[in-house]
DNA sequence: TTCCGCATGTAAAATGTTACATGATTTC
DNA sequence: GAAATCATGTAACATTTTACATGCGGAA
């Protein structure tokens, strides 16, 4: 239930309509848990019921704005504190290397060559998108840096294994 | 869809029955793709209403084994090579990453070198695993070693990324 | 004969995806 | 006035998790 938390998280910061949270979504979480339009009207929804948000403002075109309540502040710092991290797996792209054996050696080395281009390709939009935002002294920014250096390593780590995956096999 | 595919995958190797799929799951696709027997008896009944497996066997208690067929395979090959793999986001560690801010510095700190620890910790995990497999030149085993080694390198590259990420924050 | 492991299944709830549906406001 | 963007929502479906439910067979 991490949605939940995202949100929350995000309206730490400050106040936001579903909209603007879509928006911040797009550039910063949607790397780490990306959610749909769908389902964040749906949960903020919930989340005001549950009081851990409220609805602080009211703007043209129905626009609601959130704020988090001290309620919500308090399960933002439980989940943090007291709930342990599930690991994270589920990777398609790893099951996929367990299978390479049912197809001809070179559709399996093509598949690990595609992931070193992968790698790479996203190396460089992580760079880009570094480059592109206006990073400040606030606490998202110097948070969403070292979850960017994350994925950077991330990548690079994951082209030089696939390079020697595919020297592996060949 | 792709718990269909680790199935197919599976039984490409050799016929079983859920039970076996469901421990050869623990120790190997576990990492990548966890699931639970519910799920797994169930997709099995799909998948043999569509064809994909068939029931080659049965033994005592209800044992059913099954066996992967013709139009399984084909199906497999199609995933593998016709179908882009998804990647694979959604990280509740690095999620709680984003929003560290809201903690005092030092419960901050002992997050990241708890992950610090948990990398460490699942990197010797992993390598025991590596240690109690009994390897051979199948192409099971070669494909499970180069996933592994990519276990190995990212719980490396996670450790040394949290050590430097606990140093910025300090 | 009692326990452990083998073996399969169903039901309910939570979560996530895709598609549809609607309409207001701003900008060119 | 048209197009883009702002803005929210619902419905259907697929997937995943959790819990419950049952019973056989082998070994000590």
């Amino acid at each position: 239930m991490s949605l939940r938390h995202a949100l929350l998280g995000l309206l730490s910061e400050r106040p936001a309509s579903g909209y603007d949270l879509l928006k911040r979504f797009e550039t910063s979480l949607a790397n780490v848990w990306p959610a749909t339009q769908s389902q964040m009207y749906g949960e903020l929804t919930k989340l005001a019921a549950a009081g851990l948000i409220s609805v602080s403002a009211e703007g043209p075109r129905g626009r609601k704005e959130y704020t988090l309540t001290d309620e919500g502040l308090a399960e933002l710092r439980h989940w943090l504190t007291e709930t342990k991290p599930q690991r994270n797996t589920r990777s398609d792209i790893l099951l996929r290397v367990f299978f390479l054996g049912v197809l001809p050696p070179e559709q399996a080395s093509a598949y690990l060559t595609g992931l070193m281009e992968l790698s790479e390709q996203e190396y460089e939009d992580l760079r880009a998108l570094e480059q592109s935002i206006d990073w400040g002294e606030d606490t998202l920014s110097v948070h969403g840096r070292i979850a960017l250096e994350y994925g950077l390593r991330f990548n690079a780590m994951r082209r030089d294994w696939a390079r020697w995956a595919a020297a592996q096999l060949g």
